[in-house]
DNA sequence: GCCGTTTTCGGCCCGACTGTTTTCAGTCG
């Protein structure tokens, strides 16, 4: 006999809607002035959910929820209330008692769970709105302990927050700081009294979007440094300025802050900068039960108080007994036990790969022609690349007719017997259609050297239409890889329902690659998905999705998000040779 | 609320900056 949660096993909650009603219980606990800790639980607990690509809800009703670190019996006993009965009876007797405005007034910049507090104890502000006024009114200001400037500094937050609407503070593309980021990092090192300088934070950790920039510099004039840094052109604002630390806000409404230390402690400076926040709270806790501590300038023998300050980061994991951790792996998702037992991964590297096996010309959308973008990768120093136009599905008069099809690959054999350095494989970008046809007949297709389906409409089906329509393409034994897995667009578009424990391990099984799209708006597949597929034997190629010459310059985000996935050469197939790539092919195997 | 090569109880990462204070609370990363 089954078990009864099979029957409903549809409706079971996602992780992220079980992670959000733990967060918002988190936010009213801290409103409370419940201990930080107890707060910090959930908080954590929440973030865990929301990296799962396993089922919460069904880990729950299996009894596996508190084998997940961070999740014990209180917070099992809330989430299998919430799976069970659509609810939790402690959030939903808060949500009474006090309006979920009291939140917001919560996350205003300059205010905290304290400030909203006593805001609602004292003049029962419930919402931003209500903190416009009041600050209007100059009844904050009256509060004891607020004065002028904190009231501004609200009021100021309230507006910024009502006019942005319910959205969170949007996020930035990583592609679209890099180019600031340099900037900014280069004015430092040129600087005459800066010794060292980098970009920290989520930025060198390539996470695909940033919230803000982070620098740091080593000096001995911090000052200086800090004056200069403060009145560089692009500042519109300083927003903070101490002896170590100066916060900027850019004309472009980028939030930079920088760091500053003596040159003997640069490498304390940039591991603590480069984070993550749940990474350096793992490390400090491992380093507490060796009797160290870590902070910014030093690692401190706590029961001698001798401190070591290390100069190269590398210095400081080696202190701790670790080996070195490259920033992308820095989440808190088990690389100190990693490190510990030296089984940290030999992350791939951008010149690890050989070939490039999604290029557009423009023969569809690109905006060069075949010849050209050849040039530009040999240029680039890759050894292959697969030209895959769009299939004639994709509309909008760009797709590529199967007769033209048939002549571009004449092209391409010309054009291989002619160009040295490069060798071109004719392919295709075919769709993958609202009911899992393939776009391009068999016969095409196994005349191909490479081919890569994709999704492209049909995006608010439900995930067992979408896995229908991948299960299709996965057997066809001419799909050699599946395009931009999820078809999320960082920041315009969440992807379609997408199954990844189904997805990866039908795509191990049938020998089909997976792609982590390196257009630094998908990135997709995204890093925790990347590592799953690995973990479920799938094999994953990283593709520019070049639409020009510049596209290639692309590859380093894709693996960027490969190595923050934990992928190393070897399970990304476009590392390898283009005979041995070839050999890995279903369609080399028939 | 969670957790354990010091612990099943007593800790929990650690420091900078601001504003409003005359010594610190709150926020932030």
């Amino acid at each position: 006999m089954k078990p009864d949660y099979e029957i409903g096993m549809t409706s079971l909650p996602g992780n992220g809607e079980i992670a959000q009603e733990l967060r918002v219980l988190a936010a009213y606990l801290a409103f409370e002035g419940q201990s930080i800790y107890r707060v910090l639980a959930y908080q954590k607990a929440a973030r865990e959910f929301g990296q799962l690509t396993d089922s919460v809800a069904l880990a729950t009703l299996e009894g596996r929820l508190t084998e997940l670190p961070g999740v014990g019996p209180a917070i099992e006993a809330k989430v299998r209330e919430y799976v069970e009965t659509g609810r939790i009876a402690q959030l939903e007797k808060l949500r009474s008692s006090y309006p979920e405005g009291v939140l917001e007034v919560a996350e205003l910049d300059g205010a905290g769970p304290k400030t909203a507090r006593r805001l609602w104890d004292e003049l029962r502000i419930d919402s931003l709105l209500a903190v416009k006024a009041a600050a209007e009114a100059g009844r904050i200001r009256a509060l004891k302990g607020m004065g002028a400037k904190s009231e501004a500094k609200l009021l100021s937050s309230a507006e910024t927050a009502l006019a942005r609407g319910p959205a969170p503070a949007p996020r930035r593309l990583l592609g679209h700081v890099e180019e600031p980021a340099r900037r900014l990092l280069q004015a430092l090192l040129d600087h005459p009294a800066v010794a060292q300088a980098e970009i920290a934070g989520s930025f060198r950790r390539r996470r695909s979007t940033v919230r803000d920039l982070d620098l740091v510099a080593s000096t001995d004039e911090p000052e200086t440094v800090g004056r200069f840094f403060g009145a560089l052109p692009l500042v519109a604002r300083v927003e903070q300025s101490g002896l170590t630390k100066v916060l900027i806000h850019t004309h472009n409404d980028l939030d930079v802050d920088l760091r500053l230390v003596p040159p003997a402690s640069f490498g304390n400076l940039l591991q603590h900068a480069t984070g993550s926040a749940q990474h350096n709270v793992e490390l400090r806790g491992f380093s507490q039960k060796r009797g160290l501590r870590v902070n910014e300038y030093n690692v401190e023998e706590v029961q001698t108080g001798k401190a070591h300050p290390c100069a190269e980061e590398a210095a400081v994991y080696e202190l701790l007994g670790l080996s070195w951790i490259p920033p992308e792996l820095r989440e808190g998702r088990g690389e100190i036990q990693a490190a510990l037992e030296g089984a940290l991964p030999n992350l791939v590297n951008r010149e690890d790969l050989r070939g490039d096996l999604h290029v557009h010309s423009d023969w569809s959308d690109g905006r060069r022609t075949i010849e050209d973008m050849a040039i530009a990768a040999r240029d680039r120093g890759l050894e292959y690349i697969c030209i895959s136009d769009h299939s004639k599905s994709i509309g909008m008069g760009i797709g590529v007719s199967d007769d033209d099809l048939r002549r571009q690959s004449e092209e391409i054999r010309l054009l291989n017997a002619r160009l040295d350095g490069i060798e071109l494989l004719a392919g295709s970008e075919v769709d993958i259609l609202a009911d899992g046809e393939i776009d391009l007949p068999d016969d095409l297709l196994a005349s191909l050297g490479f081919v890569v389906a994709s999704i492209h409409s049909g995006f608010q089906q439900p995930v067992e239409r979408i896995m229908a329509r991948f299960r299709s393409a996965l057997e066809n034994p001419f799909v050699d890889a599946i395009g931009h897995p999820s078809g999320r667009l960082l920041g315009r578009r969440e992807g379609y329902a997408l199954d990844i424990e189904e997805l990866a391990g039908t795509a191990a099984a049938t020998g089909t690659m997976l792609e982590i799209n390196a257009s630094y708006d998908r990135l997709d597949l995204r890093a925790a998905h990347a590592r799953r597929a690995k973990e479920l034997g799938a094999l994953v190629v990283i593709s520019s999705d070049a639409h020009s010459p510049r596209g290639f310059d692309l590859l380093p985000y894709g693996v960027g998000e490969a190595r923050r996935g934990w992928l190393e050469a070897k399970d990304v197939a476009n590392t390898r040779p283009l005979e041995d790539f070839r050999g890995l092919l279903r369609r080399s195997q028939r």
